[in-house]
DNA sequence: CGTCGGCTTGACGACTGTCAATCAAGGTGG
DNA sequence: CCACCTTGATTGACAGTCGTCAAGCCGACG
């Protein structure tokens, strides 16, 4: 199982940071948790940029939807991730952002972010290994779309997520299972292909015994074999994040988000 | 022409942290500058992260090869970018980072580098600011693998090469053509498709009259069908980095990169 | 019980990859 | 100055992955 395997990935000398930035995150943050439901967008394309977020619940997409209809998820956040913190210096993007399960996020504006940030280096420090996770992440993302398979996406991004919920805290370590509130439609908006080919592609891994997705449930039957399929892609992708993010999570109040949220 | 159409897409607030970041950066990478000859790889995939560089003159690509063979660009730099700012904060990567052209880097050791970052915030800045830079392009790039077709893609890299020398002070304002040192292959690497295939396509293109592309020359006969083509993926794309880009490299020494160098 | 969103399948075709041969250009040695 | 070699560009033939269109199905909800 390809779990072991763990690089050391970040340099221990900003661990400790990353921890008082986080610390710091929950000064800055604190109480200003709030729930919205499905569906909802949590940032408007091409509205000015206020707010950084941190998402305590549930799972939030970065989508961006063309002229003509055609739409693609650039980035899926979980529970632990800040996002939108291209707000401290970006003044807009066409980006939507969007809660695709209940969510429940803390949220600073982007001022008051900022004059803690310049104060406070370990808060910086924090923010910046967070976009540095995420251009991580879109480098990933970059090759599977360039060069993957339908097939080999689709694994790649069952892996991917299972490792990221584990890390959150949100999954136990051996975890074959977890709640996926995605559409198919909405899958394939981040995978790049369409619904329908989505679904095809569900199917041979359901009719191979590989993993099985009924609602919004992903049963992984064979890990292995999921990883054989998601193969040269893998690489890096379900190697993960220091592991501050799975013990800082640890109480927390950020249990398993298991209840599947509103829509 | 899309190219009045400059959305102030950066705060105001930090152009002079920026500015004075890299300012610092000419202090702290001073005569660091060195030689490579096209294909030469600066960084080697895996190997662990000590240096971080700003790019004077030439093209740099971020690669990753698959075991099996396939290969993705995920990201090209152009003068004035700084890369592997990740080595702040990632031991190593899979990604090789290769020379396309013979390009002129400057380099600091990462340590050299976090201690001035620690003590400058405009540093910080500036650093921070490459790599949310990074981070937008990724996203309009992950947008163009997942649901552009191969024309679309291609528009889009041409127009978006374009657009960046020219806010590198590479290529004056209304320059139509320049030096892509890139084969087909390479290109097709970045676009996700065949070198086969990128050739089919910019045979159309020719036909066209678009756009032609004869040895490491690229020669834009109608921007307006260009821009037409790329279409909805454009979106943000030839959109630019902040004035203050455009002005550094001004009397910096980086006049043009005419010569596409070695190989 | 009717409606609606999302899942599931089938049929058909287009875009794009693979394989392979030919060309063109630049560099090297005789 | 020419033969030879290598890399990259170019083209054609053929196949397959995947998109589109469309219909049927299922569970949730009022």
């Amino acid at each position: 199982m390809p779990d072991s395997a763990r690089y050391l990935l970040h340099r221990p000398e900003i661990l400790d940071a990353l921890r008082r930035g986080e610390a710091a995150l929950d000064r800055v943050m604190g109480g200003s948790g709030r729930l919205y439901p499905a569906g909802r967008l949590l940032v408007e394309p091409d509205s000015p940029n206020t707010t950084i977020f941190r998402l305590r619940k549930g799972w939030v997409g970065r989508l961006r939807t063309l002229e003509d209809g055609r739409s693609q998820f650039i980035l899926i956040f979980l529970p632990g991730d800040l996002f939108a913190v291209k707000s401290l210096f970006v003044t807009h993007s066409p980006d939507a952002v969007q809660a695709l399960s209940e969510v429940l996020v803390e949220q600073v504006d982007h001022r008051t972010l900022r004059e803690a940030y310049e104060r406070d280096p370990d808060l910086a420090t924090r923010c910046m290994w967070q976009v540095i996770e995420e251009e991580r992440r879109l480098h990933n993302w970059v090759v599977g779309l360039g060069r993957g398979s339908a097939d080999e996406r689709l694994a790649m991004l069952l892996i991917d997520f299972r490792g990221r919920l584990i890390l959150a805290g949100v999954l136990p370590p051996d975890a074959m299972a977890y709640d996926l509130p995605m559409t198919q439609e909405q899958i394939g908006d981040h995978l790049g292909i369409s619904n329908v080919h989505v679904n095809r592609v569900l199917r041979a891994l359901r009719e191979d015994g590989v993993v099985t997705m009924r609602g919004r449930r992903v049963t992984i039957g064979d890990l292995d074999a999921l990883v054989g399929i998601a193969g040269p892609l893998l690489d890096m992708s379900e190697r993960g994040r220091p592991e501050f993010v799975g013990s800082r999570e640890a109480g927390t109040g950020l249990e398993r988000n298991g209840d599947d949220a509103g829509e």
